[in-house]
DNA sequence: CTAGGGTTAG
């Protein structure tokens, strides 16, 4: 249907301003019969309850109407064609019930009735309140219509409405379409904020990924300020500091829905500390929420953090588990390349009767991919097609692509690769030229890589995987050809960042990143290990550099990656023994890998990276990848 | 009596 565009843009708007604002119509009655509205389940009672209302005389009355129009427009099992038939009924509807009926639309799919019913509304005389703006609003944001919102939300500044529902709703309309900025100066602008517009701003910024942003936010619903600098980025005062603040400050408090926006957050970004005291928060003020679904984003934070042990604690400790907390479990442990444990886990949801999905065997087989698990794998597959009839999807088939590239057996994966029944994506292309990286496959790679730009050409990590296959094989001239496509096409890098978190301060590194307060002891310390791995014998591998420099430069490049300095400032600031937690954004590279593994022994630390995709336990010189990854 | 925020599983 089309939109209502006339009342909008013509001079006599149903923006426009009323005089002074409506007296209040109320008209309470108490009657037997209008108890029995609470309970009504279905139209069916319902038709019974208006009959007795009728009977009762109390079909006349606005208190009455609004409860049935209020069920048959808003409940789920409501009817929106009766409601209508009651409303077109009465002679002067209330502002209530227009009110009713425009926010049924608002929910309905045909949220532009919402609208038609709002310039009604306006023509006949009536008056919007703070009720009617954020049904509006929703209404505007369904139909991505942010003209009109611009204009409702022009409405509302005139009549000075200083409500925190009506602007939480505007923010919700400005997030959605990803204007968050603009959000962000109305959200700031809010007399009376509370904590569903607080939820309304993490909520959006945690959407478009800036989880940094997301997580201060929720600090500041406490007003934790710690000041950030350039180099640093602060998400979180310790916890029980925050826990005791909060209790004296009477604050926001956050409930479920600040908590299902921020532990993605924290598991983005690998803020284990933030993470670990929510998790007390909720335990200690959520006893609601036994059989939520925010214990299934708990354990996937732990499990994203890097505290795989402290998943499986919550996990275990759950007393009903849905399919969704046995699936990201089953996927934790895969991403920590813990095959067996994974494969372990599948079968006793399978003897507890419950019935695994699609999702269930994504996490499985990237668990036998990511443990290096080949026949395991095969057979998982076979069965989940034969025994559970669930269709492979192309996360299935890019989990056995990568498994089979992983052991080297190519054939096997490019006849998997031609009997698919669906179009191969971007992710299996890329796992197929990772698995030509590692086993030097040069022809394959060559076939993945122009696949994979045809389908993405401005994949930026395609270019560095097939150009590190170039200079694995000493091939520098089709190296520098690869930057020269690069540059062409104004192609970034993305720039390798590591992070670390201590005492609850995130801290952010790029590759050579001298902008850290303690930029100069880290470069020592970088020093000190650069000699304490030549002592050990390491010899960097400089052949997944990209540039045809020299050897020297390169491995002064080499030394100084991201994840490098992370570490380093790790190890100067923490007591001797403390295991160190790494993020990276993109994939560790074979040269950093080896390192750290000498590293862990040398320094005799326990380092838990996380790279884009899975993690490595670096303890005593191995990794827990066994170099599989 | 009517209004705003909602994740996770490669």
């Amino acid at each position: 249907m089309a939109l209502p565009s006339s009342p909008f843009t013509s001079k006599a708007s149903a923006f426009h301003i009323p005089p002074e604002s409506n007296p209040p119509c109320s008209l309470l009655q108490k009657h037997p019969s209008l108890s029995l509205l609470s309970g009504c389940k279905n139209m069916e009672t319902l038709k019974q309850i208006h009959a007795q209302f009728i009977k009762f005389g109390l079909h006349n009355t606005h208190f009455g109407l609004s409860k049935l129009v209020g069920f048959c427009a808003l409940s789920p099992s409501g009817n929106s064609n009766y409601a209508l038939l009651i409303f077109d009924a009465i002679e002067n509807p209330t502002e209530i019930l227009w009110n009713t009926i425009i926010h049924g639309y608002a929910l309905s799919s045909n949220p532009e009735l919402a609208l038609e019913f709002y310039v009604k509304m306006v023509s006949l005389g009536n008056y919007p309140n703070s009720y009617t703006f954020p049904s509006l609003f929703k209404s505007c944001k369904k139909l991505m219509a942010a003209q009109i919102g611009k204009q409702v939300h022009g409405c509302v500044v005139k009549l000075g409405l200083d409500n925190a529902v009506s602007f939480t709703a505007l923010i919700g309309g400005y997030v959605s379409r990803g204007c968050l900025d603009e959000a962000r100066e109305l959200f700031d602008g809010i007399p009376v904020r509370d904590v569903v517009s607080w939820n309304a701003m993490i909520s959006g910024y945690a959407e478009v990924g800036r989880f940094g942003e997301a997580l201060s936010l929720f600090e500041n619903m406490w007003k934790l300020n710690v000041t950030p600098n350039e180099s640093t980025l602060v998400s979180v005062l310790s916890a029980s500091l925050a826990v005791f603040r909060h209790m004296q400050l009477e604050r926001v408090e956050p409930n479920d829905v600040t908590f299902l926006n921020i532990l993605p957050a924290c598991a983005h970004m690998g803020a284990l500390d933030m993470g670990r005291w929510i998790h007390v928060y909720i335990n200690k003020n959520c006893h609601h929420l036994q059989n939520s679904s925010l214990w299934t984003s708990v354990i996937d934070m732990y499990a994203k953090c890097g505290s795989i042990e402290a998943a499986k604690q919550v996990f275990f400790g759950l007393e009903t588990k849905s399919l969704s907390s046995w699936n990201v479990m089953i996927s934790g442990l895969a991403m920590h390349g813990n095959g067996h444990g994974a494969i372990d886990l599948f079968s006793k949801l399978i003897e507890e009767g419950i019935e695994p999905d699609d999702v269930t065997f994504v996490g499985l087989l990237s668990a036998c991919s990511h443990g290096g698990l080949v026949e395991l794998g095969r057979l998982h597959f076979s069965s989940m097609v034969q025994d559970y009839k669930i269709q492979p999807k192309l996360p299935h088939y890019g989990c056995m692509i990568d498994l089979l590239g992983r052991a080297g057996l190519f054939d096997e994966a490019k006849s998997l690769l031609e009997c698919m029944d669906i179009e191969p994506d971007g992710a299996i292309w890329s796992s197929l030229l990772g698995a030509c990286r590692i086993h030097g496959n040069l022809e394959l790679g060559e076939y993945a890589a122009s696949s994979l730009f045809k389908l993405d050409p401005n994949n930026h990590g395609a270019y560095v995987l097939l150009s590190n296959i170039y200079a694995g094989a000493g091939r520098w001239n089709d190296v520098a050809r690869i930057r020269t496509m690069l540059n062409d096409n104004g192609l970034k890098k993305v720039p390798g960042c590591t992070s670390i978190e201590l005492d609850s301060v995130v801290h952010e590194f790029l590759v050579s990143d001298r902008t850290h307060p303690q930029s100069e002891d880290i470069y020592r310390m970088l020093d000190e290990i650069d000699r304490r791995l030549e002592m050990a014998g390491h010899v960097p591998n400089t052949s997944e550099v990209h540039y045809d420099m020299d050897e020297e430069w390169k491995e002064g490049i080499l030394s100084q990656h991201s994840e490098r300095l992370a570490i380093a400032f790790g190890l100067i600031s923490t007591k001797p023994g403390t295991t160190l937690r790494i993020v990276k954004n993109l994939r560790v590279c074979g040269n950093c890998h080896s390192a750290t593994k000498l590293i862990s022994k040398i320094f005799n630390r326990e380092i838990i990276a996380r790279d884009r995709n899975r993690f490595h336990h670096f303890k005593d010189g191995c990794c827990s990848c066994m170099d599989y990854w």
